[in-house]
DNA sequence: AAAAAAC
């Protein structure tokens, strides 16, 4: 009831509009996806056999919440979940991933749906249909066909059956490829197989320095990739390590780099080891940047470019993976580029048509939390990923939602402490989390195969990281749902956005699409209306220091907001700051 | 355009 009320005071569903739309497959046909009244998805009968694996999807993911489900449904949803926690950790070799073989065996993903793929370039090498048809042309480790087969990597999905050639030709690459599509295999497997084959120049491979490098934006993603890398290795003498700061204190030692085959970080990581002058990369010859994009933005290209600098072997092979590449960074990524293959899986910057997508307005950012606790009430697919857009306002929701009696909340970002983000991540991977409360550091790359639903609280700075976050759900075929929620204030970037979904499939209330394009100055003027948000950048808030338990008076934003603005002014304030910070301007 | 993330 009370929930009701609230609902209808804070927000407004536009899926109830939503009706009927074609969904293009990325093979180009082109299927129905009919809303009944019920909110149910019809599906023609062609759908590819492979979908119908995933029959649970098709029962939960697509369902609204305000077309409703009984408690029956609810308590159901709750023990599917479970199985997919292991589902998931067998299939993200998570630390923690003891469970063994039986449950990889089941984790058997289907094919993923034939996109459609075009690869540019010269002397582009064919693509296989099989793994097994690599053996033919190229030297493959037998031991990595049988891991293959052990986690259950039956058909190579699409940037798999083409990007695997191509590296394994040691051509240098750019690859777009939706999220979720196995791009990390795409480049793990070629590497892997390349570092076993013997390079005709030198007789001795090993023994003169770390052969490859693999870099990613966060921690959680680097540690990610590093677990699939032991996957495909095992029962063979690779040495990949995870860098850190243990790591990189005993790579110090020139002899132990002797004997590293692979090593997987962070930007920035790597650059501190360089710049102390300890460590030596003359003789890498595949440097990967996942999440390319991100790599080559304004924060880590600089660093970035170090790395690249800094590996001067001239056969070298460097390749690009990412969902979403914009036109600046594409540019940057083929002038790093060497004769340069670009192959694009799907449509670039648009998410799966498996993820329905759906826009709901909420006035402003303090009707968010009664739309959400209203959408909480009901039954939803858990485990759900929400996105904010700071620490603190990750750190705040998800105290919020644990005082409104929301069970297994958990938080997530890059201000908590190493420990708390892994424990937090552990939790998620092991299906004890159902709401994950996160910032941008959970958008890209993360492997989450039970998430089924994702809202963005907080309307998400650009197209790119609209496409990764809500590419957290549908992944490897697997039906998702995303929400996105919008305020006056986000006008400005509602339509890009809306477009995204409509080129994904999913349908828009008209009104929105008839928005004009605001003006750069429109824009500006936008963002000055924009309420400061109550940050101070020079301190760092981990999720237990945020706010202090006094300063939490249930169920009002509004005064939790002024206390944290209280304390961020008086910090301020003692830093000579306070006369130009954290007000409200008139 | 802008916060977050990287040590």
């Amino acid at each position: 009831m009370e929930a009701f009320h609230l609902l209808s005071r804070g927000g407004v569903n536009f899926d109830k509009q939503r009706f009927e739309s074609d969904v293009k497959l990325f093979n180009g046909s082109s299927h129905k996806h009919a809303i009944g009244k019920e909110g149910k998805v019809y599906r023609d009968a062609e759908l590819p056999a492979e979908l119908d694996f995933f029959k649970y999807a098709t029962s939960g993911a697509s369902k609204r919440k305000s077309f409703g489900l009984d408690r029956e449904g609810h308590a159901k949803k709750m023990k599917t979940k479970k199985e997919e926690a292991i589902d998931g950790n067998a299939n993200t070799g998570d630390e923690d991933d003891s469970a063994g073989d039986t449950n990889a065996k089941q984790s058997t993903g289907p094919p993923i749906l034939s996109h459609r793929v075009t690869a540019k370039g010269r002397h582009v090498p064919e693509s296989v249909h099989t793994f097994e048809e690599l053996l033919g042309r190229y030297v493959i480790p037998s031991q990595l066909m049988v891991n293959l087969r052990r986690y259950g990597y039956v058909h190579p999905t699409g940037i798999q059956a083409s990007g695997c050639p191509i590296l394994l030709e040691s051509r240098d690459l750019a690859a777009i490829s939706p999220t979720g599509t196995g791009k990390t295999l795409s480049y793990l497997l070629p590497i892997m197989a390349l570092l076993s084959t013997p390079i005709s120049s030198s007789k001795t491979v090993a023994g003169t320095g770390i052969r490859a490098i693999i870099l990613a934006p966060t921690r959680e993603l680097v540690s990610q990739i590093y677990n699939e890398c032991l996957k495909l290795s095992q029962g063979r003498k690779w040495r990949i390590v995870l860098f850190n700061k243990a790591t990189a204190a005993t790579l110090a030692d020139k002899t132990v780099q002797d004997k590293v085959d692979v090593v997987i970080s962070t930007p920035l990581r790597l650059v501190s080891s360089l710049q102390s002058g300890r460590l030596s990369l003359h003789n890498v010859r595949h440097l990967i940047l996942d999440e390319a994009d991100r790599m080559l933005d304004q924060e880590f290209l600089a660093q970035v470019q170090e790395i690249v600098t800094a590996c001067t072997h001239e056969n070298i092979q460097k390749a690009v993976f990412s969902a979403t590449l914009p036109a600046g960074a594409e540019r940057i990524a083929l002038d790093m580029l060497r004769d340069p293959i670009r192959v694009i899986v799907g449509l670039k910057d648009t998410p799966l048509p498996l993820i329905a997508q759906s826009l709901t307005y909420v006035a402003d950012d303090h009707s968010k939390l009664p739309t959400l606790r209203a959408y909480l009430s009901q039954p939803y697919n858990p485990p759900l990923l929400i996105f904010t857009s700071s620490q603190p306002r990750a750190t705040s929701l998800s105290e919020e939602l644990v005082l409104n009696g929301i069970p297994n909340v958990d938080c997530l970002h890059a201000g908590m402490t190493k420990k708390e983000r892994n424990d937090a991540l552990s939790r998620m991977r092991r299906g004890e989390s159902w709401v994950m409360v996160s910032t941008e550091v959970m958008a890209r790359g993360m492997d989450f195969k039970g998430v089924r639903e994702v809202i963005n609280y907080d309307f998400p700075r650009s197209v790119q990281s609209y496409v990764h976050r809500i590419g957290r759900t549908g992944r490897a075929g697997r039906e998702g749902k995303a929400l996105t929620y919008f305020t006056d204030e986000d006008a400005p970037y509602l339509k890009s956005i809306a477009n995204v979904l409509l080129q994904s499939g999913s349908s828009v209330p008209e009104w929105i699409l008839k928005l004009p394009k605001p003006s750069k100055l429109k824009r500006k003027q936008m963002g000055k209306l924009k309420r400061p948000e109550f940050v101070n950048p020079a301190r760092r808030i981990g999720k237990n220091d945020a706010i202090k338990k006094s300063d939490m008076i249930a169920g009002s934003q509004r005064r939790r907001e002024k206390a944290l603005r209280e304390r961020e002014r008086s910090q301020l304030r003692s830093e000579r700051f306070a006369d130009d910070a954290g007000e409200d301007s008139p």
